[in-house]
Parts: C-alpha cells; sequence; structure tokens
DNA sequence: TGTTATACTTAACAGTGTTAAGTTAAATGA
DNA sequence: TCATTTAACTTAACACTGTTAAGTATAACA
C-alpha cells in the first residue's frame, strides 16, 4: 500500500518546486511583473498545471509569505533565548524585524499593506502568522513594563508605538530606495533607539 | 486671437476630467483594478483619448497624486503661520500629517506607497511637490535643534525617525481598522509624543 | 486485459496597456 | 466662399495577462 504515500510525496514535490520557482521569482522580478507562464516556463510544467496546486496566483504568493512569515517569527524566537535584558532584546528584535522587511520587501508590503487594503484584516487574524508576531511584540514590551524600565505603563499602546516606528521606516525604505537617506543603518539604529528612550522618558 | 486660448482652456478641461475621473476610480477600486478603458468609460471617450493627454498609466497615476501632495502642502503650509513654539509646531504638523492621511486614506496610499512601487525613487526628487513636503519636516525640525530642543544635532536623521513614526502609525490605522488599537487620539498622540521625547533625550 | 482515476496539456475566453493608422471636424489662408 | 492644413479623436490591432473547460495520456487497480 505504499504506492498512495508515494504518489503523495510526488505531489508534495512538484508543490515545493512551484512554491520556490514563484519565490524565486517574486523576489527577484516583482510580484506583478510575473505571470503564471513565466513560473510554469521555470518550471517546465504548462500554466494550467499551477492551478492544481494553488487556487490562483493570491494564494500562491499568499503560500509564499507564509513560509516568510514563519521565517521571521523563527527569528525573532531564538534571539528571545539569547538574550536576558529586556531593552536590548526588544532593540534587537526591532532590528531583526526590519530587516526582515528588507530582506523579503514584497512579502512584506504583501502582508502588511497591500492584502489588509482588498481583504479586509487578513494578516493580523486569530492564529495567523501575522497575529503570533504581535503577541512576540506584546511579550517583549511587557517586559521592559514589568521591570519598570518604561514610564508608560500600558503595554498595548507601548507595543502599538513601537510597531509604528519600526513599520514606517521599514516602508520608507522599501518605497523610496532613491531617497537620501541617512546611512540606512545609522537611520535604523536611530529609529529604535529614539523611540525607546520615548518610552523611558 | 481668442480661438488658440480657448482650445488651451477647453483641452486642459479635459485634462481635468480624466484626471478626477482616475481619482475617483483609483480611490474607489484600487489602482490595480482600474483599466484605462474602465476610465474611458466614465469620461465617455474612447481610451486613446487619454494617452494625448498623459504618457501612460503611471504617469496619470502620477499626476493624481501630485494633487494629493498638494492638498497635504497646502494644509501643513497654514499650520505653521500660526505657531511660534517649534515643538509645539512640529507636535502639531504631525498630528495634521496623520489626521490628512486617516481623512483621505486611499490618497494616501496611493501617493506613498502604490505610486513608489510603480514608479521607481519618484516624488522626492528636486523640484517636485514630495520634497516640498519633506523640506516643511527639515524646517521644522531645524528649528528644534537650533533652539538645542533636541539632543540629536542631524536634521536628516531626525527628520527621517519622524516622518517613519508618522507613516508608521498612519498606514497601520488604514490597513488593519479592526486590530484592537488602543483608542485612535491616544495612539496618535503617544506616537509623536514618544518621538519627541526621545529625541530630547 | 479492460476500466477507472490521476496528472497534466491544449485551446480558448475575456481582459490588460499601448500604438499605428485612419477619420472627422474645425481653423486657416486665398 | 472654398480648398487646405491642422488638431482632436477613434478604430483596430498587438502582445500580453489570469483563469477555465475540455481533452489526452498514463499509471493504478480489479
Amino acid at each position: 500500500m505504499g504506492v498512495k504515500e508515494r504518489r503523495a510525496r510526488e505531489k508534495e514535490q512538484l508543490r515545493q518546486q512551484i512554491l520556490s520557482a514563484a519565490r524565486e521569482l517574486f523576489v527577484n522580478e516583482g510580484y506583478e511583473n510575473v505571470s503564471m507562464r513565466k513560473i510554469a516556463n521555470k518550471i517546465e510544467y504548462s500554466p494550467t498545471t499551477i492551478y492544481l496546486y494553488f487556487k490562483d496566483k493570491t494564494d500562491l504568493l499568499d503560500s509564499v509569505c507564509k513560509e516568510t512569515l514563519l521565517n521571521l517569527l523563527n527569528t525573532l524566537e531564538q534571539l528571545k533565548r539569547n538574550n536576558t535584558d529586556p531593552v536590548e532584546t526588544l532593540r534587537k528584535s526591532g532590528r531583526a524585524y526590519i530587516e526582515f522587511g528588507l530582506k523579503y520587501p514584497q512579502d512584506y508590503k504583501l502582508t502588511f499593506v497591500t492584502r489588509p487594503q482588498f481583504q479586509q484584516g487578513l494578516g493580523l487574524d486569530e492564529g495567523s502568522v501575522g497575529e503570533k508576531v504581535f503577541n512576540y511584540l506584546r511579550e517583549m514590551v511587557s517586559e521592559c513594563i514589568q521591570q519598570q524600565i518604561f514610564q508608560q505603563v500600558d503595554v498595548e499602546t507601548t507595543g502599538q508605538v513601537m510597531w509604528s516606528a519600526v513599520h514606517g521606516v521599514t516602508l520608507l525604505l522599501i518605497d523610496f530606495p532613491d531617497f537620501p537617506w541617512t546611512e540606512k543603518d545609522k537611520l535604523i539604529d536611530t529609529v529604535i533607539h529614539t523611540t525607546i528612550e520615548g518610552l523611558k522618558a
């Protein structure tokens, strides 16, 4: 009875093949500039085959994004383990978050900007990866407050302020690559530093 | 010799007609979901006529956004006149910026998120309206630094940090209306306050 | 070996942005 | 007033897009 298992394995393999071909093209050429035919060409199947594995183009992108968001969550979780100072952890988390956005701008924009516009509240629904990411932020902030490092005692507001800052700088750097920004690393550090100092004051 | 003038006037009129039809459709249905044929239908001209007035679809988007930016600039400039305390002016400017974004969310996203995606690195070029808006921010920040209120002395970095914060919270509020935000006014005030305090520290 | 189910492809539809060529009507000059 | 020029606008087409209904070939099963 190993036939069905082998078949399922083969199917999963092709699914992954499609997914990674799509990711590579999305990242390199931008979601809008990648057609289903292009993806099909890359994996040497007909375009319609993709539809046997994914509902449509947005479903494909959705799957790509989910993977990368899980990646982000992973990166953040690891950070938490190797640190004891809550402020330092928050600082590093902020950096990791921004760097993730800059590394996968398409995925970031889709999840946090594009999708919610056309599909209300996606990305942050209960049980979604997006929600888990924000829960992580809540935890980080909560520790800073518990240790009475922050003046502001409201976990929600504090988290949202932090999120605004990192979200803002991430999108600006993505969307206006030609703007004469301060040296990128300095800007990121200053944004995080300013926000944390502001929360302390 | 009034013929040429009348013709020019008529041409300008149609240009404006196209522009406002495009804005309405872009805002209501999203840039991607609006075709040149749809715009043409709305104004009851053939699709190709649009190309006599605008180079291509992104040029149309560009012109729509320029109008929006002029609007924003106007709002901000008015603020400046009625204030003497630089920090207070900066605070109010930040508020006005965010409120503008929330009042015209689609226009804001079109200008600061959609447009840069489709037209690399524009809007902030020399002489552009976008540049003027950022110059306004530079001015506000510069006064705070000159009066030695801010610790950070780099006008550019300081301005960019400020922009990141207001841009971030504006987009989050627009894109995730169902998220359990802190009361909106409190969140906005806290974001601005935190950033300014962080820059003082 | 014949039947059924699975995996994949072909061909097509309705739509897109954009352009070259053609048409119509108004302005101009004799 | 009438032919000519010029400007405004349209028609038809191209090469693409996402997506689907219908068809084919092959592997699995009885």
